[in-house]
DNA sequence: CAACCGCCCTGGGAGC
DNA sequence: TGCTCCCAGGGCGGTT
């Protein structure tokens, strides 16, 4: 499940292969994803020069002068370079072919994600991305902006900090494990949460995505072929995943609840 | 408007 | 071994 450092690892891995290069054009394979991929999307990228790749929250935008294409890749979805003889395989849903014989290969067995191509003058107004807040790695992500915006909120700090319009890109893994490293038990409400408690949780936050970009960074090299799954699940998770295991700074047993249908992990003894 | 819930989907694991 | 069931979950969109 790509998190914000999955989805910024697959940027650094992908942009070194997209720019620069000429577009030959797109394929779709499946159109039905989480929105129907707009069929004649091809036709009016192909010989497109892309200028860019970047992304903006868990949105990957592959900027060309034709326009952009935004990715998003849900659940499962994941992209890799091949070289335009491979075969398609089962869940491989969507192509982006370069003159010179590479391709961008979109895969998504669960079908959550999304392809969108979007005239650049209008990127920033497009639903998706115009009530997004903060990116959580740049300063406009801070304690007197969390603290502000909590108050007189009345959801729990885990739906707090998962919501796009909050911050972007902290999903269920990371709100947990920013949980636990900043001592904060996840259904404590948002609006009644401290500024001094808020300074150390957006710290945590920041914290643990960028050590699992770093991690992720590690196979960036090989992004290309099949080796292209960063090295995101190797990441020392806490909590997530460690149900019923003892909590590795006092020993508890951490506890699994269910909030807003996650699964929610976390120690009663270390979270308050 | 804020908060909540349903839904999109399929691989994989548990249970029988 | 093979079938069925259930779960995982991002995040939009509709409802309350």
């Amino acid at each position: 499940m790509p998190e914000l450092p999955e989805v910024e690892t697959t940027c650094r891995g992908i942009a070194p292969h997209l720019e620069g290069k000429i577009v030959e054009k797109a394929i779709i394979r499946q159109a039905k994803l989480r929105w129907p991929v707009t069929r004649g999307l091809g036709g009016e990228i192909s010989g497109a020069l892309i200028e860019k790749v970047g992304r903006r929250g868990k949105y990957i935008l592959i900027e060309t002068k034709s326009g952009v294409l935004m990715m998003h890749l849900g659940m499962s979805g994941s992209l890799k370079i091949v070289i335009s003889k491979q075969a398609p395989e089962k869940h491989d849903h969507f192509d982006l072919v370069l003159v010179g014989g590479k391709v961008l290969r979109f895969t998504d067995p669960r079908k959550f994600g999304s392809i969108f191509l979007i005239k650049k003058e209008v990127l920033d107004q497009h639903k998706l991305l115009k009530n997004l807040g903060p990116e959580p790695l740049t300063e406009d992500f801070n304690t007197g902006y969390c603290y502000q915006l909590s108050r007189n909120k009345k959801v729990t700090i885990k739906s707090f900090i998962m919501n796009g319009h909050n911050v972007v890109g902290v999903g269920n893994i990371y709100a947990n494990e920013a949980l636990f490293r900043a001592g904060i038990k996840p259904d404590r409400l948002a609006g009644k949460i401290s500024k001094a408690r808020y300074s150390v949780l957006v710290e945590e936050i920041k914290s643990v995505l960028k050590k699992a970009i770093q991690q992720g960074g590690t196979s960036l090299k090989d992004f290309t072929g099949s080796d292209g799954k960063p090295g995101y699940f190797k990441q020392q998770l806490l909590v997530y995943g460690r149900t019923g295991l003892p909590c590795y700074r006092c020993g508890k047993t951490l506890k699994e609840i269910r909030m807003a249908q996650r699964s929610t992990v976390y120690c009663t003894q270390c979270q308050k």
